[in-house]
Parts: C-alpha cells; sequence; structure tokens
DNA sequence: GCGGGAAGTTACCATTGGTAAGTAATCGGT
DNA sequence: ACCGATTACTTACCAATGGTAACTTCCCGC
C-alpha cells in the first residue's frame, strides 16, 4: 500500500537551512513506532525513515542498526508496562490481591501495543532471541530485586529470586502472546487463573 | 568457516540417472539442522540446500517457504523435548519429585539443542511471533490435557487448565533462554527453584 | 520410439540492511 | 569579509537473500 509522504520531499542534499539537527532520536523512534503500528513487523528501515521525514542513513546515524532499533524499542515498550503496572497497583508491593492485577495490566498493555509487542518479542535480526534475553532482563532485575527483598523479611531462602523472576517474566510474555493470538481470551480470567497459580502454586491451598 | 561439499557437484541440470527422488524432506530437515548448528540463526535457505546437496528449488518444494522450515524444525524440537521429559520421569504424571526432572530435562535438552532452540524461538520471519505461539501450543495441549484431569480428579476447578499451561510453557521457555544465554547457570538449580515455584507457589508451604 | 510428466538446475528478480561518496549550509579563525 | 573545516543531510550503490520462472534432462507407459 503506497503511503502518505507528507515529508516535504523538496529537501535537497546538504545540510539543511536550520543548521540544527532535524529529526531526533526520539522522532526516529516515534516513526518507528508509527510504521510498526501500520506495517506490522515487518516494517522497514525506509519506511520509518521515510515516515520520519528523512532517509535511511539518518536513522542508522540516530538509532542504529536494526538490532538497535529493536532494543530501543523494547526499553520502550518496557517503560511503558512497568508504568502501566505502577498505575494498577498503587505502590503497594507484592501481596495477592494486588498480583492479578498487576498481570491484568501487564497483558492489557500489550494487547495495547500489540504489533509493537511483536515487533520486539518476535524475530527481526539473526540474534533476536539473546536479544529477548536482555530486554527480559529488564524486567527480571527489579522483580528478582522485590522477591528477594520479600523473601529475606519472611525468613526464607532468597535464592530463589532470580530463577523465579525469569520463571514470572516468561509466564507474562507467553500469556501475552496468547492473549494477542486469540481475541476469545478474556484478561481478566487468564490474570485471575495466572495469579492462583503464581501465589498458591499447583498444589494450591484454597 | 568455508565447510565440506561433498555433494557431488558434476550434477547436470535434469533429471538424475535414477529416476527417484534424491534426497527426502527428512533429508533437507537434517542438513538444515546440521547448518542451523554450525551457523546459528542466520542460517540462509541457500546454505541449507547446498549442505542437503541440492538447490533452491528443492528446498523450497520439500518443506516451502522459511517459515514453513521453521515450523517444521519447531515440532521436530518439540518432539524431542517431549521424548527428553517422557525419559526422566517415567510415565508417571505430576508430583513434587517428578516437577523437577521434568524441568531440568527440558533445560538440558534446549541446551544440547542450542541454536535449533534459537533459530526456532528467536526470530526469522516477519510473523515469528505468532509462529511461535503456534509452537507453544503443542506443548500446551497435553499439559493442559493432564492439568485438566489432574484438577478435576482432585475436585478443583479444571478452568484454569488452559491458562496455566500457557504460563507454564512460557516459563520453561523463558528459563531455558536465561540458561542459554550465561554458561553460569545450573539447570538443576533453576530447576529445583522453578519446581519449588511451581508447586507450592509464592506463599509457599514448606 | 516417442510424447508427457517428473526431477533437477540455472538464471533471474525484488527487497532490503547497510555504507560510501557527494553536496549544501554553518561556524570559527584570521 | 572571506575561507577551510565541520556538520547534516541526500543520492547512489553493494551484497545477501527469499522466492520463482524457465529451461534441461531423464524415465515410463503406450
Amino acid at each position: 500500500m503506497s503511503r502518505d509522504v507528507r515529508v516535504s520531499k523538496l529537501r535537497r542534499p546538504g545540510r539543511p537551512v536550520g543548521g540544527q539537527l532535524d529529526v531526533s532520536r526520539e522522532a526516529v523512534l516515534d516513526a518507528a513506532e508509527r510504521v510498526i503500528a501500520r506495517d506490522g513487523a515487518s516494517a522497514s528501515i525506509e519506511a520509518i525513515a521515510v515516515a520520519a521525514g528523512v532517509t535511511k542513513p539518518i536513522v542508522y546515524d540516530r538509532v542504529g542498526s536494526r538490532a538497535d532499533l529493536a532494543t530501543a524499542l523494547a526499553e520502550r515498550l518496557a517503560e511503558r508496562m512497568a508504568d502501566a503496572a505502577r498505575a494498577a497497583l498503587g505502590g503497594r508491593g507484592f501481596d495477592r490481591e494486588n498480583l492479578a492485577g498487576f498481570i491484568e495490566a501487564n497483558l492489557v498493555t500489550v494487547r495495547r501495543h500489540r504489533e509493537l509487542f511483536l515487533y520486539v518479542t518476535g524475530g527481526n535480526t539473526d540474534q533476536t532471541a539473546l536479544g529477548r534475553l536482555v530486554l527480559a532482563r529488564r524486567s527480571v532485575e527489579p522483580i528478582a530485586a522485590a522477591l528477594a527483598r520479600w523473601r529475606t523479611d519472611a525468613g526464607r531462602d532468597p535464592n530463589v529470586a532470580e530463577s523465579w523472576a525469569y520463571g514470572l517474566v516468561g509466564m507474562l510474555q507467553m500469556a501475552s502472546l496468547w492473549v494477542l493470538g486469540s481475541d476469545q481470551v478474556e484478561p481478566s480470567h487468564v490474570a485471575a487463573h495466572l495469579s492462583e497459580l503464581m501465589w498458591h502454586g499447583l498444589a494450591g491451598n484454597p
């Protein structure tokens, strides 16, 4: 589908008249998000450049390679998810009721940024998988820290914290993917089920 | 690293003298696995064709597009993981001790097929992310069925089964990725931690 | 012995990530 | 007030790669 080229397009080679930087790194990332929301995970660098009103080399100058772009967008998304989570559970830490709210906030946020989530967690570069690990770590670290504190306070072994944090983040990511995959799935139900699993475990104690 | 080209290479165009199919679909998939183990997730179709001793169009004839290849390899890997799990826990279902064995078998198997796992779960095509969901479903279904049975037998609500299964598979995938990412992480420890989380939940009852 | 179909290869195209080289404006020093 | 160095772009290009059309050769049934 041919698209809007609302860029001046009269821009000749050479330094622009303003003298200053024309589009910031943030503006390029914004454009990238728009294109991804429109074209899905197959968004090309060229398309992003056009949407930002510049040409490819500028994109490479501002954000780097395709992998760097994915990383930058991943950080943005992680930030937004963290915000949503904080907003959902107003400052409180881990407890049974807040857990479901936390999970649901995550699922809903992912659904809102559907294509971006797919772009970030789904593939683009070859080393995507390990990149996903880097992204996950950004969510894992605070969770692991909180878990370790919590366990220590409760007089329990805090060494499980890191494994648990990775596990929980993986659980959330897969659940997000599932919710995205079919519209039948109701985020609030999934959140309720998962919070029960996370809190009481398989063995359960209802 | 330049590689073995033990292919006859004298093969001219046209139908070969044998008359029969020269390389089967399975042989192409085997070649794909070898190339992926060697080149990582950036393995190209061309390289796979060469390793199989044929040319690109044959690969497309046997396995289809790149996405189809990923799916086929994913099924192979899922199969192998299921085998490893079955071997680890000899026929028994869910119980506390077997759980750790199941998880560890998974982690170890992933480590053995490192590059293949990264290829399958990490990106290649655009629609990789949702492809990952399809793959996951293959692991989810039996787990969900087992969970539902188990819950029903215990007189509990079986509706949590599907959510739980997705969650558990996601947990395992992320843990696998983590284990692959750093050699420091000990699979047996991770398995122990995660089995504790899965069985007793965050609240725990030691 | 011959025509149709089966099994391959060659040759090609379009897209795309990434980069080198060229061009125009600004700025600082003299 | 000028001129070189620097900055901020664009154009033009390359190499790799997924995917396909067209051609070539061989076998098999009639």
